[in-house]
DNA sequence: GATAACTTGTGAACGATTTCACAAGCCCTC
DNA sequence: GAGGGCTTGTGAAATCGTTCACAAGTTATC
């Protein structure tokens, strides 16, 4: 298979989200451009984008949306549940080890680590805040796939370099690091900042972010 | 001018961060290789991100740390400070007010907004949660830029309207909901389960996402 | 002031992604 | 079962972003 733009994985997440929606609805069947439309892109896309993974419609008709769904979830790799940890118990962390729209796409949460001690022990909604001391015991015994990364970023690289260690493959980092994974090893970041200073460079220049 | 594509001006946020750090560490010059390598691009990627805004460096030499970052500074529109309001005063929007990355990049937190009355009044940091009652009064007095929206999905739209009625320009939107904005604002949106949905893509086909 | 060692700034080449455009297929009606 | 109206799937074209490659400028050294 040739390789896969991020772009198009990311826009396959999006229709998903949508065609859930129109399930919801009662609908039974979507053409790629009311699949486009709703979300800020063309008919062609939609096609091109599900293309490079097989034939999914009926020409005349359209797509059924729940095969859609199942299919972009086979593509997706959520057909399986993901276990996940959260590296460090602060606001943030907090926050996400509560989020629901982790679970209900099949990403669980199987641990969540802090070095404070005073968070040690606190319950975050199901799941309870343990020592970052059994980090490597508890990955190699729940063998979770992801980790998720809310340490202030003077830690991440060294934090990032124990989960992986201990054998976690997959990284979100939300700290505000520019961080190094070994071979093998996928990491995306997440940087709010730069999400809020690519809106001041849209404010100072109107016209001039190509959008 | 001419258009500037989304990616430079997320790398030239990165290059910012960069060379924070070496200014930290004294270091008074730099080169687009140096800077290159602590990212992962090229220098020639470097070179050609400056030049759509001027003629920066010295040949020969490099680039005057200081000078850089005044010059990046300028370009994203942050040598001025914005005014952002949060929408939503639950977890994540209570994460989001007590971040201190944003404020030492410019962005004051001028207000947070909750419709829970059992919320309101509560102290998150420096700042009260007020009534979202009051949101379009206060957007009319203090003119913030940017709106930050931590509302659940089903409400964002309305909120968004809301806001761009009362004259925000700019929506930084953590919900994951598809929402329209008028003509005249910029928008972008910060989805957390569709970042995890890219990991498990990667995980689930090794070698075939293009990274 | 000539030479060597660097580094920038930038057209041009390249590669990747998006858009176009249309043949092929499906459903419905008559 | 033929025709009309839709819609998919996909090569080809167009657009967009990245990398290459080199002339030109700077500093240091002799
Ligand atoms: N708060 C936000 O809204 C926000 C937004 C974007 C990014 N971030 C980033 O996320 C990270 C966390 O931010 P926060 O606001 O939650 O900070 P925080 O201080 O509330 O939380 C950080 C937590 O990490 C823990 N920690 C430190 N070292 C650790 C280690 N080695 N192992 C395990 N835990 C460790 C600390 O004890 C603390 O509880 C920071 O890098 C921050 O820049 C935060
Ligand atoms: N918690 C997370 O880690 C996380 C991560 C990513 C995205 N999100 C998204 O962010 C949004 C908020 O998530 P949360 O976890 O903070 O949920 P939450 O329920 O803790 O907070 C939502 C808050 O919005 C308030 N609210 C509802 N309608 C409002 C209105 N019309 N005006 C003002 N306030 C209103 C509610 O009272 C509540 O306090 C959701 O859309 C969620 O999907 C959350």
């Amino acid at each position: 298979m040739k390789p896969i733009a991020e772009s198009t994985v990311r826009r396959l997440s999006l229709y998903l989200r949508f065609l859930e929606e129109f399930e919801a609805q009662g609908q039974l069947t979507i053409s790629s451009g009311e699949l486009a439309v709703s979300r800020g892109t063309t008919s062609a896309q939609v096609r091109k984008d599900l293309s490079f993974f097989g034939s999914f419609g009926k020409r005349g008709l359209g797509y059924d949306v729940r095969d859609l769904i199942g299919s972009i979830r086979q593509i997706l790799g959520l057909h399986r549940t993901w276990s996940v940890v959260i590296i460090g118990a602060g606001k943030i962390g907090a926050a996400l080890a509560q989020y629901r729209g982790f679970a209900t796409r099949g990403f669980h949460v199987v641990g969540i680590y802090d070095k404070d001690p005073a968070r040690i022990g606190t319950k975050l909604g199901e799941i309870t805040v343990r020592s970052d001391l059994e980090i490597e015991r508890d990955i190699e015994r729940l063998r979770p796939q992801i980790a998720v990364l809310c340490v202030p970023g003077e830690v991440a690289q060294a934090v990032v370099d124990r989960v992986t260690d201990a054998g976690i493959t997959a990284v979100l980092n939300f700290a505000p690091a520019q961080v190094q994974v070994p071979n093998g090893v996928t990491m995306r970041a997440v940087n709010m900042a730069t999400e809020l200073e690519i809106l001041a460079f849209g404010l100072s220049h109107p016209e001039e972010l190509a959008s």
